[in-house]
DNA sequence: GAACCAAATATGTACAAACATAGTGATTTA
DNA sequence: TAAATCACTATGTTTGTACATATTTGGTTC
């Protein structure tokens, strides 16, 4: 890996580091506990002062990405994957992140009458067709997510789009829509059939479940997903302060 | 408000920086927009460098509670963040609002060398024992939660006492620790025998599993707690609004 | 009065230096 | 041999300093 900034950009040096850090998060040499370079030395050999290097790796570390340890050295979190709440990445670009090859198994569109919850919530008429969106998802080994999004008329998706771009992504580019306030439910089941043979595990076995329903900038519904996790292949994050 | 810091104190001054910060940003003198003071002038009057009230500052910004601009001033951000919502309520407090009984079924404390997990998050030696609260509640028609908590020593609690009062109330009231942020994990297991006999389930049958951090106004560690809910007897849910 | 310019103000970026503290491992001591 | 000590390493804390850049403000000129 190239350890170099540019010092005539006019790119801030500390942003230039932090850019440098997240490409060696994701580099494998330094997955599974092996320490980073220590700060002095990294300092040293990107010509920049050490307070500029802790500058971006503070950044890493509130992202959760990078552990410190006094008197030990600093390592890449461990790449359990996990979503932190508040956080408006989507599932893709969370997972590059942390250097999580991704692997696209399914993806089907279709247009479907809704069911009664997903009209009571988008407030339409059952008879009124609306885009549905089925998604697997994992690891390159196997899949550990079967995604299912339903989408208000209102957000204008014709299917036709690439989904392969991340999805808020074209709301917000294509068609003006930005995701603004998600409401989540996040609960265990165990596998039924279906769910069980798309995840190539057991029925009965644990799935961690998550329902969201995502509004735009006015509060109102556009998006209604549901998520089935394989058990311990995901965990959900959230931090919450009193106030 | 006072504004000085105690410069004698152990703790350090940008963490004592950071709690006068979250203070001020409670306060409504400096609500609906109006700039807090600039940051020289800030910290002569705290009488530590501009870099040391950055420091404090910084943290602030990330968590989404500040906004600087420059050339402007820094201002507290317009309220609504994530997911506060009954997060604050105790497990008690939180079934009573649903208006669901609750039976205890089991309850004991015992004093026990911690794993080095939590000596590692409570920052001690594995060989000072810590309190540990195990307890086993849920419907008067039989259990649904199983809850084991560590306690940091800084905590004071001695094991006597009356555990049936909500644990924040005694931590506050008594010790006067406030438990101020949470970091949870949540996932779903299988249960194991242990568990399963718990909650008179089957081994193997999904499980909500919750691992809560618990810091004080110091962000400092004083609870580790670890809650398994019987899959569908439990909902977590999770609002967060894009900043 | 409008346009322009310059000073004042506040945050943004960056460096060098020093000392503190936690963890690790080797060396010395009881 | 086991415990205590010490040196080393890496991060943690803090200061002082300097210059850059965005924004606002007030004065000057046309």
């Amino acid at each position: 890996m190239k350890l170099a900034l540019n010092h005539k950009s006019p790119i801030p040096l500390h942003i230039q580091a932090e850019e440098l850090l997240r490409k060696m998060i994701a580099d494998p040499q330094f997955q599974n506990g092996k320490l980073l370079p220590n700060e002095i030395d990294l300092a040293n050999q990107l010509a920049i002062s050490r307070t500029t290097l802790r500058q971006a790796l503070n950044k890493l570390v509130y992202e959760g990405l990078l552990i410190r340890k006094k008197g030990v050295g600093t390592k890449v979190a461990d790449a359990m994957i996990s979503s932190k709440s508040a956080n408006w990445l989507s599932f893709s670009q969370e997972m590059k992140a942390r250097g999580i090859p991704i692997k696209n198994f399914e993806l089907h569109v279709s247009w479907i009458y809704p069911e009664e919850v997903i009209a009571n919530f988008f407030n339409i008429k059952t008879d009124q067709k609306i885009l549905k969106l089925e998604r697997l998802r994992g690891k390159p080994e196997g899949p550990f997510v079967y995604f299912v999004s339903y989408f208000h008329p209102r957000t204008g998706l014709t299917g036709e789009e690439d989904f392969k771009r991340p999805l808020y992504d074209i709301l917000q580019a294509d068609y003006n829509i930005i995701s603004e306030l998600s409401k989540e439910e996040i609960s265990a089941k165990a596998a039924d059939k279906f769910i069980a043979s798309k995840l190539e595990t057991e029925p009965g076995s644990p799935i961690l479940f998550r329902k969201r329903f995502v509004f735009d900038q006015a509060d109102r519904p556009i998006e209604y997903n549901l998520g089935y996790y394989k058990a311990d292949s995901f965990i959900y994050t959230v931090e919450s302060r009193r106030s």
